[in-house]
RNA sequence: GCGGGCGUGGUGGAAUUGGCAGACACGCAAGAUUUAGGUUCUUGUGCCAUCGGUGUGCAGGUUCAAGUCCUGUCGCCCGCACCA
């Protein structure tokens, strides 16, 4: 009776579904669990290894979850919209609308077979209309609370795809899609306010267990920062306005930097003698790429205005102003008061160009290298501050700055405001007319969806239009409030837009009224354990959690954020330790692990290969282990005998694999849980038989990480009513779990000398007395004084002897 | 530069509050059953050696006791990066 998994495995598959064992319901009496994983992107490729780790390490606790009695909710769904799916559509000339069904039926088989317990009824997909209605209806609430704009801008261009890319998008100076070269253009785009929510997606990071490692990204990213704005006035009788967080230093601005787009320089034109330099340094500044821009980082270039000056507000001197591509337009003010005693890129820039030093705070040598140390020095050179600390100094000047009209205190972040237009096809329609009359005009909510037209070519262009530019008919439309003519919006939204609020839809996926019903949202929010990988964190993550905060302001969702959980699980890395691809030739499909060792060998490989949060290489020799390992229990069968209590022999046994596997599951530690099961089954085996019982404790608890053969086994030899899925998941004795004798290290010096067995409850008297009556630990301690003794129950007995 | 993390056998990886380092596997070796084994089972397996030493990147420190705590140092990975 050897174990055949392609047997049993489709079998139990059709079983579970039939049943709808794993379909949540909405009107329950138990408490809920919300476990979410990534949706997938359905690529052309099909799943490679990797996709099942976080699948089955959410099914596993879902699994848990529902035999422990909660009533849960295990959702999966298409994330569809976006560039491979185009692109595979226009080189093969498939609309990718059918490209997208074919994928997502592909991925969808392979899922199944791997018997993950998701809820097939809820499926959604990003690219359905019924869907995206809610997309765009999202999109018309946030226009109509003005986090929704349209601006021209500097934007980031991807030479490849031909679109925008939005500030998350750009990775090292290239597109995180294809790697090509991202180019700065001025364009028109659509962009979200999530600027407007960065001090709350910061302090809200408290309300929820994310990993460290998120939210300092999530932190890093938003990039707050506290300073002041300072007004210089300048020799044209224009203010020119700098962001600092070092306003304790303003005695030692010698010189200010403007960044070579500020709009100033066009104002002061006629006024400056070497306006030809500049118009040179800004040219050359505008074609640098964001790659060459940081690639040139270190070596500081600039023009100095020749013909305007700055006056510095505390002591009316008068200083220099250069252009520079060190100051970013996009930051603060653009302009920079420059300091080059305290700061390490003033001080290079002023060694470069011959500008004064002044030393303000004291406790470096400023002539050698800046002296950025806030925490120690002392002001001095600086009139009304010398003396006081640098944190004393700020609020000092900050205070006198905001007295005098001349400044105040001022918060800045990194974080942009979001580009959220792209000239592709296959994505959302943006649903806004423009109106000569009436300006942008949301569509009226009946209209929507505004279904995406069937086009000839979806081609993307050199003109930077979408492919919907040239849809005549659909553009031409008319306005939704006074009913003249119009155009329609020809951009559509990023593969961002769908995905960040999917999680809702799954709450209530068939609902035609709403997103999802009040009902459905106030029993499901929050989710309760979302996982997804660290590549998301100031993507998806983010703008997903500034959305369902916008959906609270406006009462659509019942909770400030999104997720009360979060986990990222690693990688899992080809054999060589790199990371899979085509390209390295290292990808394994989990269509061979399947069929030749089946879907639970398949996933117990993969909660058993490593640490779930850190990347693991795939080693196809470490699979058979676990195969191994199911076939050993399948073929406890064989020594089964009647009994229906844990016997004795193995209480203890039983009792500590219950807390840990149950512990473990819930911590994410998977490898440990199962390594407990493989020692319990080596404990079973040291007996030589199992009872019924205990066969079927074990099968419950192996069966969140294998599902189908554990439903085999509990059929076939009947060991309980109904299916596995629906039993009930075992409870466990803490008296039980220890065992009646312990063995305790005699150590003296540090040095083990004897093992002992000894009454669990033994106490420190007790242990000592045994441990000096140990021959072994008499003749060590032959001869010598024992000067400290340590008993630790049911650990160690340390004996400390010094010569006599 | 800033932020997060990691360094343990031949390999993947385990080690509550400091308390037997190497759980559980893979691999390897020997043996048994088969005897065609890429099957199964048993035993062994950190390193060096005879007792006994010695071992968690390296160097110190605290402690009866350190993979774990402290100081310094080297190396690696990830994120951000001229953010004023």
């Amino acid at each position: 009776m050897k174990y055949n998994h392609k047997a049993v495995e489709p079998k139990w598959q059709n079983i579970w579904e039939e049943k709808g064992v794993f379909h949540a319901s909405d009107d329950s009496t138990k408490e809920k669990f919300y476990a979410l994983i990534e949706f997938p992107y359905p690529s052309g490729q099909g799943l490679h290894v990797g996709h099942p780790r976080p699948y089955t390490a959410l099914d596993t606790v879902a699994r848990k979850r529902r035999l422990q009695g909660y009533n849960v909710l295990y959702p999966i769904g298409w994330d569809a919209f976006g560039l491979p799916t185009e692109n595979y559509a226009i080189k093969n000339h498939v609309h990718p609308e059918i490209v997208t069904k074919n994928n997502i039926a592909r991925f969808k088989k392979q899922i199944q077979s791997l018997g993950i317990s998701f809820d097939w009824s809820r499926e959604v997909n990003t690219t359905d209309p019924d869907y995206y209605k809610w997309t765009q209806w999202i999109f018309i609430q946030l226009f109509k609370h003005d986090l929704a704009y349209k601006k021209e801008m500097n934007v980031n261009w991807c030479t490849s795809c031909k679109c925008v890319l939005a500030n998350e998008e750009v990775v090292n100076g290239v597109c995180e899609r294809c790697g090509s070269e991202v180019v700065h253009k001025v364009k028109s785009q659509w962009m979200l306010k999530i600027t407007e929510y960065a001090d709350r997606l910061i302090n809200d990071l408290d309300l929820v267990n994310y990993p460290d490692r998120v939210k300092a990204q999530q932190k890093n990213w938003i990039g707050r920062s506290t300073g002041a704005e300072v007004d210089f006035q300048t020799t044209t009788g224009d203010v020119l306005t700098v962001y600092t967080t070092r306003a304790d230093t303003l005695y030692g601005a010698t010189y200010m930097v403007i960044s070579p787009e500020h709009p100033l320089i066009e104002k002061w034109a006629d006024k400056l003698s070497n306006m030809d330099e500049v118009r040179a340094y800004q040219a050359a500044a505008a074609r640098k790429s964001d790659f060459e821009r940081t690639e040139v980082a270190k070596d500081k270039t600039g023009v100095k205005l020749d013909g305007v000056r700055a006056i510095n507000p505390v002591n009316n001197t008068e200083i220099p102003i250069f252009i520079s591509d060190y100051v970013l337009v996009s930051y603060g003010t653009g302009a920079i008061m420059a300091v080059p005693a305290h700061d390490t890129r003033d001080w290079e820039f002023a060694k470069k160009f011959d500008l004064p030093i002044i030393e303000v705070v004291k406790g470096g040598n400023v002539q050698e290298e800046a002296f950025t140390d806030c925490a120690t020095g002392i002001m001095v050179n600086s009139g009304m501050l010398d003396g006081l600390s640098v944190d004393d100094a700020k609020v000092k000047i900050i205070d006198w700055l905001t007295k005098e009209g001349k400044g105040h205190a001022k918060v800045n972040y990194k974080l942009r405001d979001w580009v959220f237009s792209r000239q592709r096809y296959w994505g959302e329609p943006i649903p806004i007319v423009h109106c000569d009359k009436c300006g942008f005009v949301p569509l009226d909510e009946s209209e929507l969806p505004l279904k995406l037209p069937m086009v000839e070519s979806y081609e993307p262009t050199d003109t930077g239009e979408s492919p919907l530019a040239n849809m005549t008919d659909w553009i031409k439309t008319t306005c939704p409030k006074c009913g003249g003519a119009a155009l329609r919006e020809t951009d559509t939204m990023p593969q961002w837009a769908g995905s960040s609020w999917y999680y809702l839809r799954y709450m209530d996926p068939h609902n035609n009224e709403a997103l999802a019903s009040k009902e459905a949202l106030d029993y499901w929010s929050p989710v309760d354990w979302y996982n997804g990988g660290m590549e998301h964190t100031t993507l998806h993550l983010l703008y997903s959690r500034f959305w369902h905060k916008f959906l609270y302001d406006i009462g659509v969702v019942p909770t400030p954020e999104p997720y009360a959980k979060r986990t990222s699980h690693g990688m899992i890395l080809g054999e060589n330790g790199e990371k899979m691809s085509k390209s390295r030739g290292n990808v394994v499909n989990p269509d061979d692990i399947v069929n030749e060792y089946g879907a639970d060998t398949m996933r117990l490989y993969e909660m058993f290969i490593g640490d779930f949060e850190k990347a693991a290489p795939w080693s196809q020799a470490s699979i058979r282990g676990c195969r191994r390992f199911l076939e050993r229990y399948w073929n406890l069968q064989t020594m089964l005998i009647d009994g229906n209590e844990i016997r004795p022999e193995l209480e203890s046994a039983f009792h500590k694999a219950i807390k840990k596997v149950g512990d473990d599951i819930e911590n994410i530690k998977f490898n440990t849980a199962i390594a407990a099961l493989m020692a319990l089954i080596n404990d079973i085996s040291n007996v030589k038989s199992i009872n019924k019982e205990e066969l079927r404790v074990f099968s419950i608890l192996l069966n969140p990480f294998a599902p189908h053969i554990t439903e085999e086994v509990y059929e076939a030899n009947k060991l309980g009513e109904g299916i596995v899925a629906e039993a009930q998941w075992p409870e466990y004795d803490e008296s039980k779990c220890v065992e009646e004798s312990v063995e305790i290290v005699v150590q003296v010096n540090g040095r083990i000398k004897a093992k002992l067995n000894v009454p669990v409850d033994a106490d420190k008297e007790t242990m000592l007395s045994l441990a000096k009556s140990d021959e072994k630990v008499i003749a060590a301690t032959q001869g010598m004084s024992i000067i400290k003794e340590i008993a630790v129950p049911k650990k160690l007995v340390n004996l400390v002897v010094k010569p006599l």
